[in-house]
DNA sequence: ACTATAGTTGAACAGTTATTCAAATATAGT
DNA sequence: ACTATATTTGAATAACTGTTCAACTATAGT
């Protein structure tokens, strides 16, 4: 109990170190807004980021890439395996297609898709992870 | 050139292995779409991370993901930093919030927000690795 | 008590997106 | 040549999303 002001002090000093930018009241970290601003992301890579979480974010498309992820399927494969029309699938194997996400060949009328590199996959599963999770 | 022929028609069997479900032609496939249809991700999973994905689709979010990355950040450091209204970051703190991806604490009129947990940066990072390749 | 500040919230608007529908292309079999 | 099948495409519609604006709550300092 001797040094519980002690402590009290120090706890406020790095709170008052903590203080934001904006504040009037102690302002040490206009540095680090400073670094943060331009740190290794720039706006057009924070758009690429954003658009490939963004091919990701819908439930058909991560059907899509599910059931790839097992082996190579034709369009009407997939069709059947979820259960939807195949424009509805051809539209979004168009848009993984477009970002790289699945690659494909063609055989005669049927085009076969594939994951197109490990990297979609990781990201998959690291996702699924965090839902599984809580 | 002896063997070309057999060659040939390895391939052929090995393709119509290949052939689709709906397809009429040859059909082996409908056990592994059986397999795959319920293969681990039911609907309200894939729903959920969906939504993870899309959280993490928005050019606005990732750049509050990036900055907390270095260090916990009160509102309007973060305001300062992207250069937004208080209004519209306060919005998407809330959109991070509500998924757990970030946690805050409050200390007087200031709300210090953080990382929630290491996933998060895996993600951010993973995602960060692919868009870097091309 | 009053004023200023930090942050949150709900409604509204503009922009984006997923599916459906109808039509088009391309290949295979007859 | 003709028909059937696999896939793609563009337009249209309905649902969703991010930012702004105005109003609100809560805390700190005087």
């Amino acid at each position: 109990m001797n040094n519980s002001r002690e402590i009290q002090e120090k706890k406020r000093e790095e709170r008052q170190q903590n203080d934001c930018a904006v504040c009037e009241i102690y302002n040490p970290h206009e540095k680090i807004i400073e670094l943060l601003k331009n740190k290794d992301l720039n706006e057009e890579k924070t758009k690429r980021l954003a658009d490939l979480f963004q091919v990701l974010s819908d439930p058909t498309r991560l059907k899509i890439i599910n059931a790839l992820r097992q082996q190579e399927l034709c369009v009407c494969d997939i069709q059947e395996i979820l259960q939807m029309s195949a424009s509805a699938v051809s539209h979004q194997l168009r848009v993984l297609r477009n970002f790289n996400l699945v690659k494909y060949r063609k055989e005669g009328r049927q085009a076969f898709y594939s994951i197109a590199d490990q990297h979609v996959i990781s990201l998959f599963c690291q996702g699924l992870e965090h839902v599984m999770e809580d």
